[in-house]
DNA sequence: ACCGCACCCTGAGCGC
DNA sequence: TGCGCTCAGGGTGCGG
């Protein structure tokens, strides 16, 4: 689910559900390998802190703790993260919602996803971590202690320009698609984002990085700032999985120009858009604008 | 240093 | 109704 945009409108919702609370406990899930940091350990040093601030970087957000600490949480394909008021059928698998009266599928109880929950001391709403791939992770790091996820992250997607994309492309022989899905060179661009943009900036998915030019570079990183300040503006992509937190939908689905959007028409010429596999993931085009 | 691939996990949707 | 298949917005680690 979540790339930039909805990692950010994620961060900016659940900021007044976070800041400034005390944590009373934290429950969780069993030991698997999203908890980077074994669920035992995590409530340990969750429990009593207060959350200072919330950050994102790239598609991580990241806690700020009273004592210096940071818990740090990516989430994944399918992870949710959302307060204890928040309704929506997205919450819900299809079994799930099918044993539920309409009224108790309002409101949201923990399932078996729901890897975190955090309780505070001010008796105010709980706050839900939900994941079913279990692609998320969460990390607990002490103060000051640094970690390769982290460290290993180019600039934010936010603030990429032509020159760092040139720069950065050229000894790369894959193409642009891979090499923007490369989070060690732009942080934050996923599959339904890097399509959006090569759109915009009528550049073929499958051309090879090394052979983009200056000007192709320029305008792939105005693409790519514009369509991601555009789909934070508009509550990021509700496409499969992704909930803001209060349990709405985002809007940017209804503006996608080519991702999933397989033989319907491009939105600049009519060609019927096409699907294609580049570096394992699917990879949405218009034969006729991008060259 | 870089590239492509397998893999982690669960659920939805499809054809038969 | 159920089975088996494909697909899904992410990232890591491996071998070549």
């Amino acid at each position: 689910m979540p790339e930039l945009p909805e990692v950010e409108v994620t961060r900016r919702r659940i900021e007044p559900l976070l800041v400034g609370r005390r944590i009373r406990r934290l429950e969780t899930t069993g030991q698997s390998y999203f908890f980077l940091t074994q669920p035992a350990r995590l409530k340990r040093r969750l429990k009593g802190r207060t959350v200072e601030c919330l950050e994102r970087v790239g598609k991580y957000l990241v806690l700020l703790l009273d004592d210096g600490g940071r818990l740090v949480i990516h989430l994944g394909m399918t992870g949710q993260l959302f307060g204890a008021g928040a309704s929506s059928l997205r919450l819900l698998s299809a079994t799930a919602r099918a044993a539920l009266t309409p009224e108790q599928q309002q409101s949201f109880r923990p399932d078996a996803h729901t890897h975190l929950r955090f309780r505070f001391d001010d008796d105010g709403p709980a706050v839900f971590l939900r994941d079913v791939r279990k692609f998320g992770k969460v990390l607990w790091l002490a103060p000051g202690e640094a970690h390769p996820r982290l460290e290993r992250l180019g600039v934010d997607a936010l603030s990429v320009t032509g020159d760092l994309l040139f720069g950065a492309s050229r000894k790369r022989d894959t193409a642009v698609k891979s090499f923007l899905l490369d989070q060690s060179i732009v942080a934050g661009i996923g599959n339904i984002y890097a399509d959006e943009a090569l759109h915009l900036a009528k550049l073929r998915p499958t051309r090879r990085a090394r052979r983009l030019t200056r000007a192709e570079c320029e305008k792939l990183a105005e693409a790519l700032r514009g369509v991601l300040e555009r789909s934070i503006e508009t509550g990021g992509s509700s496409i499969r999985d992704y909930v803001t937190p209060d349990g709405s939908d985002g809007g940017f689905q209804d503006e996608r120009r080519v991702y999933a959007r397989k033989g319907e028409p491009c939105c600049t010429c009519g060609t019927a858009v096409r699907r294609i596999v580049v570096g394992q993931r699917s990879t949405h085009y218009c034969a006729s604008c991008q060259r």
